[in-house]
RNA sequence: GCGCCCGUAGCUCAGUGGAUAGAGCAAUUGCCUUCUAAGCAAUUGGUCGCUGGUUCGAGUCCAGUCGGGCGUGCCA
């Protein structure tokens, strides 16, 4: 706020310089950056654009230093105090008491919304979607780096101005293998038979079993009952994690509907999308760069049969990956850790792909493949959108629900999508998908010469309708990708999964570190103390890196923890006021800027404008931790405040209201910062 | 092979191209007859993996290289 305040001075004056023909007119163009000096003696702000602007301007950078300098003492002495030139060309600057005072009484004021004073320029209307994980089981200790990262992603883009919709995509397609198996596994139980070797064994799907426990029913339906229940527990877990959605979006709806098929046929239509048996691959060289395009031809059905080629058939072992969005190891043997389903079926045997060629075949498509010419489109090779029984791809459906998000809020500009670490590869593919649905039809163009365009694409036209396509999915969908959680105990990784062989649940992890915190406390307490412990120790770090989640630091409840070290100095002021207004009554707001002179008064005070800042930072590139290091920056000042100086004095009564409004102003704040992680703020510990 | 992430104090990690690289944990030592000691202060601890480049200035940007983690290489 204040930067913002000092930048936009900054851009006067250079107005006014460039009017008087002192600077040329380019130096506008140069982005203003108002720094934080570390060093207390470089004054409250500093600002290096004299060094940046030395070349354009033509003048050395001292000497464009003094001429800024005398023209901000000039013209604001009203807000700066001191103006100083320093080294090779910084101007540093004081600003008046009164004027960063005025803030906290700002902070102070009923209506004061976070949103005023970091509003980005230009909000957005925003889809987040997080989470995701298939209704297949719990949900892991992986997917709550997601759920903790994703919501307090949306409030922070919230905080800046755009508007949010949060979105969890349910992957109910029944064609779905997985899904398919998790159904006769809890129908085995029920039955009274042993679950199939490869079928789901936790103990999450004998409780499914016993809350279904119909006999004599349909797959089908089992299928869909197991779902409802797993759904369910999802639900909840995540609601007791502090993770609520507006739209909780199923896949299946987008084939009832027919919007899948409409998109294929667009496609087949646009030409991106087709019959042919030829599968386009990129051979990329380092940097991203294509090197060759290469042709590999499909056989048909009919040609498949003659050689008997059964493994052609066998759809690739499937991917360990797909319930996942894990995000979390601890054991070195990386596959099995990774997925949080370990007890599920990861292979088909020939007989299974039997029956499901025999079986799964609502559309015929004469035993080829239809392709989604992606490669044109920025993925590395073509992918399937209609296998050649007929069967749709998840791909497929992917097109459409993209189209679909752009609808909720209406008038979409962003989709933002939070992936874990094992998804890194749909990158290229989602993009690919988007482009493909935004893509117009091609106008028919000239030949092209450039070897590997002329491969790739077949006139110009189509090049220029890919290339305009995947420009605009680029600008309209961002994949955040959050890294592994390593969970460590006793100085060694933890194991993903517990002694019984059972996941480790999120529901597990908020119980245990509850317990072991409020070890008389209700459930409902130790769930919530587990929930602000989780949730703050999966935003400390940048979801772009991995990290450890040291399982006895959260589980303590001392100085060492952070979550209480900044809980705390919330509790300590609650006391503090409570005990300060019996004593001297109601804070008022007296003369703060003349009172609060004190180093650390005026440290707290800067510090509680920076949130704004912050905020807005952190809805740029992303970096929740952003928000948590705040925290707890803002908790040590206080405490350092705490320390230096008294609040209740009663023979200074004067001075002590003002640090009461202080203490105010600070509460707030760490309040909002707890909001946004989806802490709570505990007024008394 | 290609892609993504990481390499900063003994450990876990911050660090907006800027001035003397920070915090927590661990270790040592002080501070409660006054507002919550779940706190504060002080001390110790660094070839920012390595080599070049860009720049007035590089932990930060670029190229290369070494090391670690993960993903991916024909129809989930």
């Amino acid at each position: 706020m204040l930067r913002t305040k000092l930048a936009e001075l900054f851009r006067a004056i250079l107005s006014e310089l460039v009017g008087e023909g002192r600077l040329p007119a380019e130096v506008l163009q140069i982005p203003i950056e108002i720094s934080d000096p570390k060093n207390p003696e470089h004054g409250d702000f500093a600002c290096n654009f004299a060094l940046v602007a030395s070349k354009v301007s033509g003048m050395n950078p001292r000497a464009l230093g003094e001429a800024l300098a005398e023209k901000l003492t000039a013209n604001y002495s009203s807000i700066l105090t001191e103006v100083e030139v320093a080294g090779p060309g910084f101007i540093n600057m004081r600003i008046k008491p009164e004027f960063v005072a005025g803030y906290v009484e700002t902070v102070l004021t009923p209506d004061f919304r976070l949103e005023s004073a970091s509003r980005v320029a230009h909000p957005l209307k925003i889809n987040v979607e997080f989470v995701s994980v298939n209704p297949n089981g719990p949900i892991t200790i992986g997917s709550g780096r997601g759920a903790a990262y994703g919501s307090t992603l949306c409030n922070v883009l919230e905080a800046v101005g755009n508007t949010v919709h949060r979105e969890y995509y349910i992957n109910d397609g029944v064609n779905s293998e997985q899904m398919r198996q998790f159904a006769e596994s809890v129908k085995a139980i029920i039955e009274g038979r042993p679950v199939p070797d490869k079928g789901y064994k936790g103990d999450y799907v004998h409780e499914v079993a016993e809350k279904i426990a119909t006999k004599d029913q349909t797959i089908d339906w089992y299928q869909e009952q197991s779902q409802k229940l797993m759904l369910d527990a999802q639900r909840s877990v995540l609601a007791q994690f502090g993770v609520e959605y507006d739209t909780w979006f199923s896949e299946q709806s987008l084939h009832d509907s027919g919007m899948v098929d409409a998109e294929i046929d667009s496609m087949v239509d646009k030409g991106i999308a087709d019959y042919s048996l030829t599968r386009t691959k990129l051979k990329m060289a380092k940097g991203g760069r294509i090197e060759d395009v290469l042709f590999e031809t499909q056989k048909t059905d009919a040609e498949e049969e003659d050689e008997v080629n059964l493994d052609a058939l066998i759809p690739t072992p499937i991917p360990i990956a797909e319930p996942s969005m894990a995000g979390s190891v601890a054991d070195p043997d990386p596959l099995e850790l990774l997925d949080p389903m370990p007890d599920h079926i990861t292979t088909l045997d020939e007989e299974e792909v039997d029956r499901e060629i025999s079986e799964g075949s609502p559309v015929d498509n004469d035993g080829v493949t239809l392709w989604l010419r992606s490669a044109k489109l920025g993925d590395d090779m073509d992918r399937v959108l209609r296998r050649r029984d007929g069967r749709l791809t998840y791909i497929a459906s992917d097109v459409a629900y993209h189209k679909d998000k752009f609808n909720r809020p209406a008038g979409t500009d962003k989709l933002i999508t939070v992936l874990g670490p094992d998804h890194h590869g749909y990158i290229g593919r989602l993009t690919a998908v988007v482009a493909a649905m935004l893509m117009a039809k091609p106008q028919v163009g000239e030949p092209l010469i450039d070897d590997i365009d002329a491969k790739l694409f077949k006139d110009s036209g189509e090049k220029e309708a890919c290339e305009a396509a995947l420009a605009e999915a680029k600008r309209r969908l961002e994949v955040q990708i959050f890294q592994l959680v390593r969970f460590v105990k006793d100085g060694k990784p933890a194991p993903m999964r517990k002694r019984d062989g059972n996941i480790y649940a999120l529901i597990d992890l908020m119980k245990e570190i509850g317990v072991k915190l409020k070890p008389e406390g209700s459930e409902a307490e130790q769930l919530e103390a587990g929930k602000d412990v989780a949730r703050f120790f999966y935003l400390m770090r940048s979801h772009d890196t991995t990290f450890d989640f040291d399982l006895d630091l959260a589980e303590k409840q001392s100085d060492e923890n952070p979550v209480f070290y900044v809980q705390y100095a919330h509790a300590r002021i609650c006391s503090v006021l409570a005990k300060a207004e019996a004593a001297l009554g109601a804070a008022k707001a007296p003369n703060l800027s003349a009172l609060l002179v004190h180093d650390r008064e005026k440290a707290l005070i800067k510090k509680i404008v920076d949130l704004p800042d912050e905020v807005r930072r952190a809805s740029e590139d992303y970096g929740m931790h952003r928000i948590a290091n705040y925290a707890i920056e803002l908790a040590r000042t206080f405490h350092y405040f705490y320390d230096g100086c008294r609040v209740i004095q009663e023979d200074q009564p004067e001075l002590s209201k003002a640090r009461m409004k202080l203490c105010e102003a600070t509460k707030r704040t760490l309040k909002t910062t707890l909001d946004l992680l989806g802490v709570s703020a505990p007024e008394k510990m």
